[in-house]
DNA sequence: TTTGGGTGTAATGAAAATGTAACCGCTTTG
DNA sequence: CAAAGCGGTTACATTTTCATTACACCCAAA
């Protein structure tokens, strides 16, 4: 993925290293939001949304985790990295326990913060990794092929689409309708439920085609789950 | 969430260490499988599915770095934090680059272990499986799975339905006209009285096979309560 | 145009869940 | 204490849902 197309809200009340941060996120390539208190900050991101936001601890006026744990309670889960000046346990629990993701303590390495914040990106799904895995199957989204007890298995774009859904909502019964939206789209009208059943069999005797790992089960009334 | 089910693996040459961060996390209510190398690590993937990895940079035979960089190859997206005994920023680059998830540099704080392992649950999803518990029961409602005194419990759509509303409403009698409009819904005409005897029954008998625990009390004349 | 893989449709049988009925026993109330 | 009403229990019937197979259709490549 494109990394200019992320965006990264800082806030820091110190103009100078406000600067210096913004500098090296935008020549890592992100687009870049400044705000030198938490003010504006909630109207911002009604509108856009950012990918991160890197928040000094010690800000003018609302402290920047009780700010953190107010944009929480409003609902929006966006990644959060602290920065601070002071490093007592106290603060740094605090940072944490408020819904902070990362915390660094001034003075910080910049390639250090760099680091974090890729590894976050990643984590919160903002940079696209090109492999899952479960168990011992392995799906391979770039080259969109499969391989279970490493063999290859080749699976058409509907199954392909299909058991994408379900290594993504492993563990959880997925309902018919859920399975009809995510895989075949929402403009599928007059569609026969024994549609569904039978590409879950064609999967399902390709993923196991002796019949008993189960990778796939029943959940009757329901639709199925993978586990 | 009952941090009981939730899985860390702890990868530690040195076992002394090992056996301290074992202890704090089986402390603070994780479930932890450690290992002192990474030989049988991968095989314990393809069988369990363990929420984090705990890993040391510093193993015998195949370095921490490496060996999460070949297990991200594999398509395992399973969160990684690094401990490690240097703190160059060579070595922290090498750590984030093949795929780790956060970076402590020992001798670090166990508190600070616990807070770092905290957010990152929070954030790789692990933390929010929506659940309901009464006494010794859990509802996990995105599992659509019961359980009671850590026994699984297998329950049909109707029972789930059913005890769902229950739980819902614990403690208060629910009459009978309530359960039809809830379970069975309104446009339930010709309806036995005795459905709902047999639909409790057969509940009944799946929550508490030997009948000693009395989950849910008759309430003559009305209905069913829950306590 | 033909061929073949991929996918939807239809039909059948099996399995699971749920409803129905009959019977029994307990609680309530006069 | 006895009758009436209600809930518990069990066996059986019905309904719903799923698996499986065969077949028809569509569309792209040859």
């Amino acid at each position: 993925m494109d990394k200019s197309e992320i965006e990264i809200v800082v806030i820091e009340d110190e103009s100078d290293i406000l600067d210096l941060v913004e500098y090296h996120l935008q020549k890592a390539g992100y687009g870049v939001t400044g705000f030198l208190s938490t003010e504006r900050v909630e109207q911002f991101l009604e509108e856009e949304s950012p990918a991160l936001m890197i928040v000094d601890r010690n800000l003018p006026g609302v402290e920047g985790s009780e700010f953190v744990a107010q944009m929480r309670a409003l609902g929006y889960d966006i990644p959060v990295i602290f920065l601070t000046a002071r490093d007592r346990e106290r603060d740094l629990e605090e940072g944490f326990l408020c819904g902070g993701d990362d915390y660094m303590t001034k003075p910080f390495s910049h390639k250090e913060l760099l680091l974090r914040i890729e590894a976050l990106l990643r984590r919160s799904g903002a940079l696209v990794t090109e492999k899952v895995r479960y168990r011992d199957i392995t799906l391979d989204l770039k080259r969109r092929q499969l391989q279970v007890e490493n063999r290859e298995v080749l699976l058409t774009n509907l199954e392909f689409r299909l058991f994408h859904t379900f290594v993504k909502n492993a563990g959880q019964p997925l309902d018919r309708d859920f399975l009809r939206e995510e895989v075949w789209g929402e403009e599928s009208t007059e569609f026969h439920d024994k549609t569904i059943n039978v590409a879950m069999n064609r999967l399902k005797k390709k993923l196991d085609p002796e019949g008993v790992k189960e990778y796939i089960k029943p959940v009757w009334g329901i639709g199925y789950k993978l586990d």
